[in-house]
DNA sequence: AACGTGACGAGGA
DNA sequence: ATCCTCGCCACGT
């Protein structure tokens, strides 16, 4: 911030409000949808700053693994799995199954729009 | 200006 | 699959 970068953080923010509920997305993917490619690490870091994190889906954000990121020990990584899991994203050891939950902008356009529901497989 | 840091990512051992 | 190293970007000291 106090720098212009806080147009920066804006879209990183809003990328991150833009993953629908239920669904997750990785940190590579928010930097690119904010038009920084390869600022994974930044996103993280920017999240970590936001100060309206309580009302932003940060915890749909986790690493391209499909891992969440946040150290164990940590009271925010457990508030993370809590709100994923109350989504009905099914998070086992801190893990979950991108197949299956990784937003995907373009395939998401594809099943909605049309009639189908977002339920391959 | 230089060096270190981090809620990352890809690739090699 | 797990662990390690290197590359990235912007920030902090």
């Amino acid at each position: 911030m106090s720098r212009k970068n806080n147009e920066f953080y804006a879209r990183i923010w809003n990328a991150v409000a833009a993953i629908p509920y239920g669904r997750v997305a990785s940190y590579g993917q928010i930097a690119e949808l904010a038009g920084i490619a390869r600022g994974a690490r930044m996103v993280g870091w920017a999240l970590g700053k936001a100060p309206d994190r309580m009302t932003l889906p940060w915890y749909r954000v986790l690493n391209a693994q499909g891992r969440i990121s946040i150290p164990k020990g940590s009271r925010v990584r457990d508030e993370q799995i809590r709100r994923l899991t109350d989504e009905g994203v099914v998070v086992v050891d801190g893990c979950v199954d991108m197949r299956r939950y990784h937003w995907q902008p373009d395939l998401d356009e594809l099943v909605w729009g049309p009639a189908a529901f977002g339920d391959d497989d």
